[in-house]
DNA sequence: AGGAGGTTGTCGGCCGTTTGTCAGAATAAA
DNA sequence: TTTATTCTGACAAACGGCCGACAACCTCCT
């Protein structure tokens, strides 16, 4: 259920990485450009980064370097265009946890990827997150509020989290549909309102009835305190 | 039942020596590089570290070295692509518990390796693990949950250990195939399922109905308490 | 104020995936 | 060869996610 930031300038890769990862049970943000990645990673940091070492502004190498003296244990992954050896053994120096050589295989980086975070969260004690009366374990995907506890599934866990890690900021939709689902929202696409319908039905409204997820037309979603 | 660490820069062959390690009773990690050895390392101490010299980021020497002032009961057997007389003997010197030649017959290996566990581990304690009312040692692969005993499989001994070290967090599917059975789990690969299916049927419910081993749908299964 | 057009909430059903389990085959151990 | 263990289909059942449909709603325009 950890949540990834994937750094890449193909587009379509990103998507199709993206809507694989998901599949795997990862929360996935995608950013095509380092000056987007820096800012998204500031906005809230991801449980590691896969980061293409070609960027169109720049080296990834570059941004690996930043990355490393603000992030020194956020785990990082490399990936290159073709494996050149040189670049492997750059990325391996400067700090990155694992390196692939592109065209990857999906399966391999999911592997890799669950192993550099094994490595990383050692011993993490169960990393819950508390908003309010409210209690939610990401890993059992369990919400719980005062002595209630209820089972989410996957993408309602994703979609939830994504809300809670920001209590009164709104998440846009198309940034929730990619966290939660892992792909964009197409026209007439109702799945992520049908996720959030259900997480409220699960979660229910708050002790005094305001409800605990409000939508704000066309700007997406927040989770009210 | 113990641990190993296998660093080795060929991944084919790692995967090839961990199955094999893992039919004959042993958990099985492995790095690739020197990096991800030391957080491996650092993250959990295994019983036991088969190291290749030859590494792609330095010397297997060097990291034997350090290896060996921070875990200086760690037993270490390695390897070497040719049995390089040199190497042979700077490895001994620089602690190395036994040393073996590329290509090495795996029997061999897992001989070694036992001697070498057995020299270090003199009289290690029945390692048994308690959760609730239930008794497991995975040495003997039984389960005592108050009169009853059973006598559990390898492969299940395996399951479920990893299942009890950590209750009521889930572990991942191909994590937990990776330990029981020593490999990933492929498309419509039911194997984990039956294991998962004949441990519930051996050790039975809680003593109030309540299953031991929960499913959570594509995040795992977890032992509940 | 009235209305058009787009947005959100929800129901119900369909469908693909995941899981539980049986029975038999394949494989390894004795 | 026997025996124990693991793996492979096969099938059912449970579950989660998606889509069509429709109502309720909000915004903005006239």
């Amino acid at each position: 259920m950890s949540e990834l930031l994937l750094i890449d300038d193909d587009q379509e890769l990103c998507e199709l990485l993206g809507s694989w990862l998901t599949q795997e049970g990862f929360a996935v943000r995608a950013c095509h450009d380092g000056m987007s990645a820096r800012q998204a990673l500031a906005a809230q940091a991801p449980a590691a980064v896969v980061l293409d070492v070609m960027l169109p502004d720049g080296s990834g190498l570059e941004l690996l370097k930043q990355l490393r003296s603000e992030h020194a244990e956020l785990p990082v992954l490399m990936l290159s265009a073709r494996g050149e050896p040189l670049d492997r053994i750059l990325g391996l120096e400067l700090g990155a946890d694992d390196y692939l050589a592109k065209p990857c295989d999906p399966r391999e980086l999911t592997a890799r990827l669950r192993a550099v975070l094994r490595r990383s969260h050692p011993s993490a004690p169960t990393t819950q997150v508390e908003v309010g009366d409210l209690v939610f374990s990401p890993v059992r995907g369990v919400v719980s509020i005062d002595e209630r506890e209820m089972t989410l599934t996957l993408s309602e866990s994703r979609i939830l989290e994504a809300l809670l890690r920001q209590p009164g900021e709104p998440l846009d939709k198309q940034e929730l549909a990619q966290i939660g689902l892992g792909r964009k929202l197409t026209l007439y696409d109702r799945s992520l309102d049908m996720h959030v319908s259900n997480l409220r039905k699960k979660v229910g409204p708050h002790a005094d009835g305001r409800p605990r997820i409000i939508a704000l037309r066309s700007r997406g979603y927040y989770y009210a305190l």
